[in-house]
DNA sequence: CGGCATCCTCGGCGATACTG
DNA sequence: CAGTATCGCCGAGGATGCCG
């Protein structure tokens, strides 16, 4: 057929996508803090720098490869820093950047917005619930 | 056997983190937030009304689904309102709730940290993955 | 046009076991 | 202690088709 599909055309924005999002920074770097635990990790660390396995603690639920993987990325973004202690046993800790200090403070503002206007959400959501039953 | 495995205590811990959540108001919204398209849809509807298709183009690579799912947990958590015009064919238009525009505003400001600093976390990246080749 | 139900795939993530 | 390697599952999300 001639005629492109909705799915062909749908992969082509995609392929666009791609190239949009290779040339337009922001949307990338707004993609990677979308990650799940990124936003926990950051928080996590924002109250003073932190050992390896202190950090899972302090993020119920993480698994040690996640825990890793995002430290792994955060780390190559140059949002936090990873400094090893050569002793016996070896310690890891793990701290934020400046770079990574100026980003908490947005985070922050963003989890200060949630708390603030939790109830206005809470409200939306029964309103909501209420005229749209099940 | 009595004492418990890595997985049990794990598994106990995302309980407790449920727990948390539901009492944490403020890390169930990151969480939604921490959704791809959210972010997305919330910027494209920063600059005005948007209608169901329009938002679909503007938000390259996105699947009718999902934009729908994202765009209905928005309503329900009034950051955006949803109105029917039912002309033929049907008309629907989205648009950000005062409280939209007010996190939308936040969100603005992690972009604007995202352009202005991806210089740095490029820098970052080309001189982490020098020392770390593949 | 806008939207929902259904099917199906595919890769992200958890579990497990092993190393420096 | 701080990871890495491997496997397997499950559910998010894309494809497709049908309605108001």
């Amino acid at each position: 057929m001639a005629t492109k599909t909705a799915a062909q055309r749908r992969e082509q924005a995609r392929i666009d996508y791609d190239a949009f999002l290779r040339s337009c920074p922001s949307h990338q770097l707004l993609g990677r803090l979308s990650d799940k635990w990124v936003s926990l990790v950051i928080a996590a660390l924002s109250t003073g720098p932190e050992r390896y396995s202190d950090l899972g603690r302090r993020i119920p639920g993480v698994s040690p490869k996640m825990l890793t993987q995002t430290v792994r990325t955060l780390e190559r973004d140059g949002i936090v820093s990873r400094t090893v202690t050569p002793s016996v046993p070896v310690r890891v800790d793990y701290e934020l950047t400046p770079l990574g200090r100026s980003l908490a403070g947005l985070l922050t503002a963003v989890k200060d917005w949630a708390e603030t206007h939790f109830e206005e959400v809470r409200t939306a959501r029964e309103a909501y619930d209420r005229e749209n039953p099940a």
